[in-house]
RNA sequence: GGGCGCUUAGCUCAGUUGGUUAGAGCACCUCGUUUACACCGAGGGGGUCGGGGGUUCGAGUCCCUCAGCGCCCACCA
């Protein structure tokens, strides 16, 4: 019956076995179980804009060491899995492979061909992700994984943010954004790159005009570099201590471009005196700082002047440049303006520009109209939550990261310029006004109209079913800054499901013969959709930042806002319309979906779902139990989560957040593909093993900021690994050669994977590995083999119980060890010190268990009478082990954990435990406190002492290990009877018979010594040893013993180290210096014996 | 510019509230094919804790300062 196993664990065959064994159980499968304690992580939702990295790995890995050991604690455990579709992200990367492979612009193919072409890119990622989690071992419910944009997301988000908008928290506003005229599209900050180009820097002056808009016949001058925004321009400023211009502040100028008047403001933060001439033109709409200065100074100033078309053209405010691009504009306004006399000089200068990362053209700054959630009640709530210690962060230190960010409570730009994403749920609609009417006057009267109160107004499906009243509240939408935006929210009294799905507002326009109406209609509101669009409202063409959506990923994924029935499974299951993504795709979407998730598992409902009319799921896994990110996201991410989750549930959406260190290379750079240090997991799991991966990534996460991973590349000829350095990574095409790296161990050439070239068809290509995870690998190694110990010597196993009397010292300490690991590991893991408890299992297993244990047992296997306690001993621990070591290492743990079960189905210390039938569902290790034996541990730890003390001699002396010697043992008689009752293991583990000890043991002639604190060993070895250098090496001992001794001296010594130092350290040190000046005395006397 | 953090053995990192003369893994040196493991075993060498100053009986650990590195945010008219 016992199983022999190979030499050597073959990760990959017994990955892939049970990953499909764990899915058909359902054992990862979480459902609300009531007298259960719920154990829920979110997890920090991957982008599906590509495959995942080694930091996603490390982040993955902890959050499944987490599930599964509160799941073998007892918890229903929950680990949620999913996808982000991150907006911007992954529309670019289909946008711009789109370019690349067939020059073709999102304008080309439309917003549903490209929604269509993106959705496609993200089935075949998200795939790819979620086979990626499950390689490296992840224990998710994957009958639950979500999308943000799938049926539930979507709702979440548009109920929030209907809530928000009839809760008066949305408002719209301007801002500027980096707008690619090419791809006419808003593009991110970190989508833009800066380069330093050859422009042209322009002198020009405005002449001063009095109140009549007469010239006065002073000018005044400012130098640009972008003359074409001067049409529209509404200020020149100075500074306000500029003696220069004082007495004109106030006063106007005539732009000469196209004669319109604008005043002179002062500003101390935009105008510089000591740079130029000291005053500057203010273009609001397309300069940042100059939009800053306008927000300062609304009162002086017109509002901003947008000059610009969406593909970079002059608009309608540039008079006779309309139509023009704006850099031939710039030629004609240079022109203009030196043929009026205007121009003071043209000097050279470099210009830094802004350019597309995408389409590499020029980047606008273009003022445009946006959404804005206020941020001010909604940023106290979570500040609130982390300061009363809701919400914890661990390491503490992160806490401020959030509060500082949250503290600005900066309203929060929530639209986006694309066409990826929830596209926001706002209809509007110009409305006229009539002369000396009022806006809001007017939008009632109109909307009354329509909302068929008036009987001779036709009425829509849409409006026949409103059957209350327009109500004309005279409530001003406010900016989080508490001013008005000009906008009137109006409130319907009605009760009708329809109406209460809708919120107008009114806003006011530029032009008085208009206002425009906004409706926000709320989730699963379709028919007021309809009725919206047939009463010419027409959508938002914009879509919601992804953090929008994100931000309600803890309990949107858990249903919310049904709270009446559970949320959908994925697996078995179509999922219907998901709505807010374009209408031409939905059906195909809902196709899809189902058919892209061939979940594995999907036949594992172990417990059936009740339904009844409570969404059971968000009670009983609502708040989470733990966030696990990283640090680059608590304010973009983590931050916004709590509030929803507060605004949303009236709840923290999770107690603890643990941020985990950053992966980067050897050389301190984060790890990326574009800069060709990224390590893809996969190869890394192929190479060592799922096991060795998360193994060693949980012993590198601790506190620290950072983990360094030096990557080296493989060569795939022998195997060797050469060292990845700055240079390989710059390494770039030369004359057209790919570059290549010699081998130093083989000699031969290959190429490497890189950002700047691909690899020759054909030709070798070395992979991206890390040495560093042969620690994990080793550790595995070493587990296997001990339980392949253990297995080869559990023949003729049979459990029974074991009495305290039959248990022999090694056994007594191996189990007070194990309890101390237990119990230290599960403190480490409460802390989220995964490096520590890491560090600890391992060193008992390898350093304890195996080292000591096995070793120790291996005589008592071999005596008949011995082995059954042995054996039952020898499974205890090894059971043990394996569950404390499965949320480390699950495969390898589960592989010899299915092995153990054949080899002793019954196990214990009373010989009755039956195991589970898998070591993912065994309870978590918990080891009675009183098999931890202190003074047994200190004890065993003299017998260790002694036979180190012994093979230090073989080594330092040259005595072969296989040589037999006899030790004799000068000590008390206490220590004598100790050692007495251990003779057995000397013989065995140093090949040393113990021929006497005791207080009357003298040294034989001929003998080498040893001396440990509370014994003196010594050790015939006749006239073979060279009494000079074995006199030489105890005079070393000795020197180093007088050293600790002088320096307790001068300790003791120190009248301030006695009259202040606590009385348990200056025991400490008596007691110590105690011992080595026994210690000392016993080797100057050895010295003595041997001159 | 603001904030956070890092600098300990050749390399990658530990080092709890300051308390005996600082640890691990890898690498290195010596020895070893003992029937679990050479992805191994036994033994060994190697750091005074980035520099300087301070507090203290006592500092890798607290404070100040200088230098280098990293990250986040803001900014770069």
């Amino acid at each position: 019956m016992t199983t022999e196993l190979p030499k050597t664990y073959e990760p990959a065959a017994s990955q892939s076995r049970w990953v499909e064994h764990w899915l058909s159980q359902g054992y990862c499968n979480a459902d609300p179980t009531p007298g259960k304690e719920s154990h829920t992580i979110m997890i920090p939702l991957p982008n599906v804009t590509g495959a995942l990295h080694m930091g996603h790995c490390l982040n993955g890995t902890i959050q499944d060491l987490l599930t599964r050991w509160r799941r073998m604690q007892g918890r229903e455990a929950l680990w949620m899995p999913g996808t982000d579709h991150a907006g911007i992200a992954t529309q670019a990367v289909v946008e711009r492979r789109m370019l690349e492979e067939e020059k073709l612009t999102r304008h080309d193919i439309g917003r549903d061909a490209l929604v269509e072409r993106i959705w496609k890119w993200k089935d075949e990622y998200e795939a790819r992700i979620l086979n990626q989690l499950k390689q490296i071992g992840s224990s998710c419910d994957w009958r639950r994984v979500r999308f943000t944009l799938d049926e539930v997301c979507s709702k979440a988000v548009r109920r929030t943010f209907f809530k928000m908008f009839s809760d008066g928290l949305i408002y719209r506003g301007k801002r500027l954004v980096n707008w690619d005229t090419y791809l006419q599209t808003a593009v991110a900050d970190d989508e833009v790159f800066h380069e330093d180009v050859a422009g042209h820097f322009w002198t020009m002056n405005y002449p001063v005009v009095d109140d009549s808009g007469t010239p006065t016949g002073q000018r005044i001058s400012f130098s640009t570099t972008r003359p074409e925004t001067m049409l529209g321009d509404t200020a020149v400023c100075v500074h306000p201590t500029d003696e220069r211009y004082t007495d004109l502040i106030g006063k106007h100028v005539q732009i000469p471009a196209n004669g319109r008047i604008i005043p002179i403001v002062a500003d101390a933060l935009l105008a510089d005196k000591m740079l130029g001439t000291g005053a500057v033109k203010v273009t609001p709409a397309h300069d940042p700082n100059d939009y800053a200065c306008w927000s300062r100074n609304k009162d002086k100033m017109s509002e901003p002047i947008n000059i610009l078309n969406t593909d970079g053209t002059i608009n309608e405010n540039g008079g006779e440049y309309q139509g023009i691009d704006r850099f031939e504009a710039r030629k004609k306004i240079v022109a203009k303006m030196e043929a009026l006399g205007h121009l003071e000089k043209v000097e050279d200068r470099v210009i830094p520009m802004m350019y597309s990362d995408r389409s590499k053209t020029a980047i606008e700054p273009f003022l445009s109209d946006q959404w804005f959630v206020k941020m001010d009640t909604l940023a106290q709530s979570a500040i609130d939550a982390v300061e009363d210690g809701r919400v914890r962060f661990f390491p503490q230190r992160y806490a401020k990261t959030y509060l500082d960010w949250l503290g600005e409570k900066r309203d929060w730009c929530i639209s986006r310029q694309l066409w990826w994403g929830h596209r926001i749920p706002i209809w509007s609609r110009d409305l006229n006004v009539d002369a000396g009417e009022s806006p809001l006057d007017a939008a009632c009267t109109e909307l009354a109209m329509e909302f068929g109160i008036h009987e001779d107004v036709p009425a829509t499906d849409f409006l026949s079913k409103i059957s209350g009243r327009i109500v004309c509240g005279h409530e001003p939408v406010l900016d989080g800054n508490g001013i008005d935006t000009g906008v009137r929210r109006l409130t319907i009294a009605a009760n009708t499901a329809l109406s209460k799905g809708m919120t107008f507002v009114v806003a006011e326009t530029t032009d008085s013969s208009k206002c425009k109406v906004l409706c926000c209609v709320d989730a699963d509101n379709h028919e007021a959709e309809r009725a919206l669009s047939e009463a010419g409202f027409t959508q938002d063409p914009d879509v919601l930042d992804t953090w929008f959506s994100s931000a309600l990923w803890p309990h949107a994924t858990l249903g919310w806002p049904d709270r009446e029935h559970n949320p959908p499974m994925v697996a078995g299951r179509a999922v219907g319309r998901e709505p807010s993504v374009s209408s031409a795709t939905e059906s195909k979407v809902a196709t899809r979906r189902a058919d892209a998730l061939p979940l594995a598992g999907d036949s594992s409902n172990r417990k059936p779902q009740t339904e009844n009319l409570k969404n059971e799921v968000l009670d009983f896994f609502y708040p989470g139990s733990v966030l696990v990110t990283s640090r680059d996201i608590i304010t973009l991410w983590v931050a916004r989560m709590v509030l929803t989750g507060l605004y949303n549930m009236g709840d923290v959406p999770f107690k603890h957040v643990y941020i985990h260190p950053k992966i980067l290379d050897g050389l301190g750079q984060t790890m990326s593909k574009s800069k060709g240090n990224g390590v893809d997991p996969l190869e890394l799991i192929e190479k060592y093993g799922t096991d060795a991966i998360r193994f060693t990534i949980s012993s590198l996460a601790g506190e620290t900021q950072d983990v360094r991973l030096p990557v080296g590349y493989e060569c795939p000829h022998c195997q060797a690994i050469t060292p990845q350095t700055k240079e390989h990574q710059e390494m770039k095409p030369m004359g057209g050669a790919t570059p290549s790296i010699k081998c130093a161990k083989c000699k031969k050439s290959f190429q490497f994977p890189s950002p700047w070239f691909t690899p020759d068809e054909g030709a070798p290509v070395a992979r991206i590995v890390s040495e560093r995870f042969e620690y994990g690998r080793n550790f595995c190694n070493k587990l296997w083999n001990a339980c392949r110990f253990a297995f080869m010597n559990l023949e003729g196993y049979t459990p029974g119980p074991v009495a305290e009397s039959e248990l022999q010292v090694e056994d007594r300490w191996v189990l007070s060890r194990l309890a101390t690991t237990v119990r230290e590991v599960t403190t480490m893991l409460d802390r989220y010190q995964f490096d520590q408890a890491t560090r600890a299992v391992r060193e008992f297993t390898w350093n304890e268990f195996c080292d000591w244990y096995l070793e120790m047992l291996k005589p008592r296997f071999r005596d008949e009478a011995a082995r059954p306690v042995a054996q039952r001993c020898l499974v205890v621990v090894v059971d043990t082990l394996l569950r404390l070591l499965h949320p480390f290492a699950p495969f390898i743990t589960e592989e010899l954990w299915h092995k153990l079960n054949e080899v002793a189905p019954s196990r214990g210390l009373d010989g009755k435990v039956a195991p589970t039938e898998s070591v993912m569902i065994a309870p978590w290790p918990e080891m009675p406190l009183n098999m931890i034996d202190a003074a047994l541990e200190k004890r065993f730890e003299r017998l260790q002492e002694t036979i180190v003390a012994v093979r230090n001699v073989r080594s330092v002396y040259g005595i072969s290990p296989g040589a037999p010697l006899k030790l004799f043992m000068r000590c008390a008689p206490d220590v004598a009877e100790q050692l007495k009752a251990v003779a057995g293991q000397f013989d065995f583990l140093s090949k040393t018979m113990l021929e006497a000890a005791g207080l009357d043991v003298t040294a034989p002639t001929g003998s080498v010594s040893f001396s440990l604190p509370d014994a003196d060993g010594y050790i015939p070895v006749g006239d073979s040893i060279n009494r000079d250098e074995v006199r030489k090496n105890k005079e070393k001992e000795a020197e180093k013993l007088r050293g600790f001794i002088a320096s307790a001296d001068k300790k003791l010594q120190n009248e301030g180290f006695m009259a202040k130092a606590p009385a348990d350290v200056v025991e400490g040190i008596r007691a110590t210096k105690a011992e080595q000046e026994a210690q000392l005395a016993s080797i100057e006397r050895i010295i003595r014996e041997l001159s």
